[in-house]
DNA sequence: ACATCTTGGTTCAGTGAACGAACCTAGGGT
DNA sequence: ACCCTAGGTTCGTTCACTGAACCAAGATGT
């Protein structure tokens, strides 16, 4: 959004938040990296964001502390972006709103979270209902619903069909 | 962002949510409405948005069903616009959204929210810790901190300046 | 030795949205 | 008759997003 002169006029928390994560893209690149998606090429596949979209805002969030990019192997030289703990800190945001998404604009049920410890869904403010408590991102586990294309084009799409924990990295198939 | 086509691909509440209010100014838009900002002027004035952008903002916002357009005097004829329950259900979103914002990037407290009841600052969910319920919207007090200008330009920020109620329009001073 | 593939980008022309200043309109007030 | 207010619309400029093409370093195949 190119947002910077303008909203610094606004005191304002939401203003400045809105600095860093409300240009276009960027809340779903967050999205993506809470889903375990930690390289170019599978947010690439992903999200059908133009090449150099992408680029700029991995870049941004990297310098935003939100993403860390981290070498994953040495030869050849390939990196990752990882969320960092104030990327992670955004998971009641991105909670709040997909939970606004899906009662208002949404028919089917796409996906489900709940807390790994128990299998309970979770509350609107993700927390579990059965613990009593603030369930940590780690331990929640996303569930496929019955809303979901069930044999999407790209392997990323594909790999989040399954049951799978927040953070943890996705396995493309090598096919 | 003009987001439709490319967002629709994603089978996801979140990238939903965002195609409504993922635009440029639209989140600062609601955000202001539940302050109380009813009127087009006043919106102008605090946001500093341009005129055609807000004038299209609240048409789509109308449009979706999260401002309700109501006249408020005959004569001249003039409409305010008013969120409607689809738009209050956005406060937890924007609650987290602050919130990050102002762990991570505000140096001071700008904004505390508490429950009118019972003067408690809200939790972090919205939810007041002394009585332990979700506290409804119209039940949210906003008290100004210390790090706001205390004599701000515009009318409408100088409104805000008193703690005050959400969703209570504001009474920009005559003079 | 050479070509090809993979990953992670950069470059660039075309398009669409945001910006901001000017203008417009209906109705009042004096 | 003139100006004021509220709520817009118009329009030229600027800026960001888009999509296709290109690039480069290292690995892999033949």
């Amino acid at each position: 959004m190119a947002l910077g002169k303008d909203y610094a006029t606004q005191e304002c928390s939401i203003a400045r938040a809105l600095e860093v994560v409300g240009e276009r893209w960027t809340l779903l690149v967050i999205r993506d990296a809470l889903y375990g998606v930690r390289r170019y090429n599978d947010f690439l596949a992903h999200l059908g964001v133009p090449r150099a979209v992408l680029a700029a805002r991995l870049q941004t969030l990297t310098a935003e502390g939100i993403l860390e990019k981290r070498r994953y192997q040495q030869s050849p030289p390939r990196d990752e972006y990882v969320l960092t703990d104030r990327g992670i800190a955004l998971w009641p945001t991105l909670r709040a709103l997909g939970l606004w998404g899906r009662e208002h604009f949404t028919e089917t049920q796409l996906r489900t979270f709940r807390h790994a410890d128990c299998g309970t869904e979770l509350g609107p403010y993700g927390e579990c209902p059965a613990c009593g408590t603030v369930v940590p991102v780690p331990d929640v586990e996303m569930v496929p619903g019955p809303g979901l294309d069930p044999d999407p084009a790209d392997p990323v799409s594909r790999a989040l069909l399954k049951p799978r924990r927040l953070l943890r990295p996705i396995e493309t198939d090598p096919v």
